[in-house]
DNA sequence: TCTGGGGTCCTAGGACCC
DNA sequence: TCTGGGGTCCTAGGACCC
């Protein structure tokens, strides 16, 4: 059997790459992009990088810096980013037998036998480049968490890598080499806890990782930290996931654009939360078995705090957003309390099966539930045609006023024809 | 005033069953 | 005084990822 080799390939800075695609304006100025509610930095640009700032930032705390560098900070804007990656994922699939998207903006390769990985990791970065407008660099490895790895290896420039480092070609001295002058809390899976628990056992590099012993790292670690230290081995623990499964759970919950403290206002935000959750469910073929619903204070001020959430059952497994809206409805009523100032409020669609394994119940009303069916296809044609909210239940609210910030975002150039970018 | 959202996997411990 | 062993299911909590 031949070895396995997977590529890594992701996006530089993705979401900054996606809005300097659009706007030239962008280019070779300090750009960040803000996440949900314009609460922090979630995507930098190299010179915010040059900068000092990280990764999480709040924004408010950068306002002084963004005025003394003249840093522009954009909304977020997934409809664009979605589109853009929906495009690089459809070209790199291309490239290999085998892909596993993996996040929104990277995804794993199957290029086992490909002969001349450094060209090729050449060729794909110029398609991406011309085709879609983006820069991506490209890692080898023989296992995913060695691709990875080398994905870091070919940003940092290291190992004289120009966008494109294939571990699979080095020496076992020279990646010793490379892999002692890596930081370990650089390798998939090993976190910002764990970083200073294995310093305690003078494990600082990757390379210290890689020489542990397996044993040791299973009983103080688990069972998943034991696979990095295999894999970084060149032992193939995990495989490459081609087909995304199905989620057990599906989630929608937002932070307030303001502090809310009335149950009409929460009661909006639950149901237009439980909405999009349900359509996610209804994409994904699924019925969910109950209905979380979640409400909490801002942990970051000096507000009295509250924190709850409840599991409402459902009668019997269902896709039907009416239904799925009523308990949620009924999940905000118990929870809440008068007198706080919430600051988020989440769903989450739990005990999910598919929807052609959900049992039939004695009592249930087969007509009503194929003209609900009918119903839920209608809603879901029609937002998918016309965009999201063009029909919505009522207890959604109309103006909501509680929506989250969004206070410079970009037009969806690629998916809305009144958005097309326009030559001026 | 202002600190994201959406997920996964693993482990431990308790309830319960035979 | 003695007081099994093995299994499942569920929940909570902790770690990780982007």
């Amino acid at each position: 059997m031949t070895q396995s080799v997977f590529a890594l390939v992701d996006v530089n800075n993705f979401y900054v790459s996606c809005e300097r695609v659009f706007d030239w304006r962008l280019w070779g100025k300090p750009v960040v992009v803000l996440s949900n509610n314009d609460g922090c930095v979630v995507a930098r640009s190299p010179e915010i990088k040059a900068l000092g700032i990280k990764m999480g930032t709040p924004w408010h705390k950068l306002k002084d810096a963004a005025r003394e560098h003249g840093i522009v900070a954009l909304s977020s804007n997934y409809t664009l980013y979605g589109d853009m990656s929906r495009r690089v994922m459809t070209i790199l699939a291309d490239f290999a037998p085998r892909q596993e998207v993996y996040s929104i903006d990277e995804c794993f390769l199957d290029v086992s036998g490909i002969s001349g990985l450094a060209g090729y990791g050449q060729q794909i970065r110029a398609r991406i480049q011309q085709w879609v407008g983006l820069p991506v660099c490209v890692g080898y490895g023989q296992t995913k968490t060695l691709a990875k790895l080398a994905n870091h290896c070919s940003k940092k420039g290291l190992a004289g890598a120009d966008g494109v480092c294939d571990l699979t070609a080095l020496s076992q001295a020279d990646s010793d080499t490379l892999l002692d002058q890596i930081d370990v809390g650089e390798v998939w899976g090993v976190g910002r806890r764990l970083v200073p628990q294995l310093g305690m056992m003078n494990i600082c590099t990757v390379g210290d990782l890689r020489r542990a012993n397996v044993a040791t790292i299973r009983s103080k670690f688990g069972v998943v930290l034991e696979r990095t230290v295999r894999e970084l081995r060149a032992e193939d623990c995990l495989p490459l996931e081609a087909m995304a499964p199905d989620k057990d759970q599906i989630m929608a919950s937002r932070s307030f654009g303001r502090p809310v403290t009335e149950l009409c206002e929460l009661r909006e935000a639950v149901i237009t939360y439980v909405t999009r959750a349900g359509e996610k469910l209804r994409i994904q073929g699924s019925v969910a078995s109950s209905v979380l619903v979640s409400l909490r204070t801002n942990p970051f001020n000096d507000d009295p705090q509250y924190a709850r959430q409840i599991v409402m059952p459902l009668p019997h497994p269902t896709d039907d957003m009416l239904a799925l809206a009523d308990a949620a409805e009924r999940g905000i009523r118990q929870i809440y309390r008068s007198g706080f100032r919430y600051h988020k409020a989440g769903v989450m669609l739990m005990g999910l099966m598919p929807a052609e394994h959900r049992q039939t119940t004695l009592f249930e009303d087969s007509e009503e539930i194929a003209r609900r069916g009918r119903l839920n296809e209608a809603l879901d044609t029609i937002n998918g045609k016309f965009g999201r909210r063009t029909v919505e239940l009522f207890g959604a609210g109309i103006a909501k006023p509680w929506s989250m910030r969004a206070e410079n975002r970009t037009p969806a150039y690629t998916t809305d024809w009144n958005a097309l970018p326009t030559v001026r």
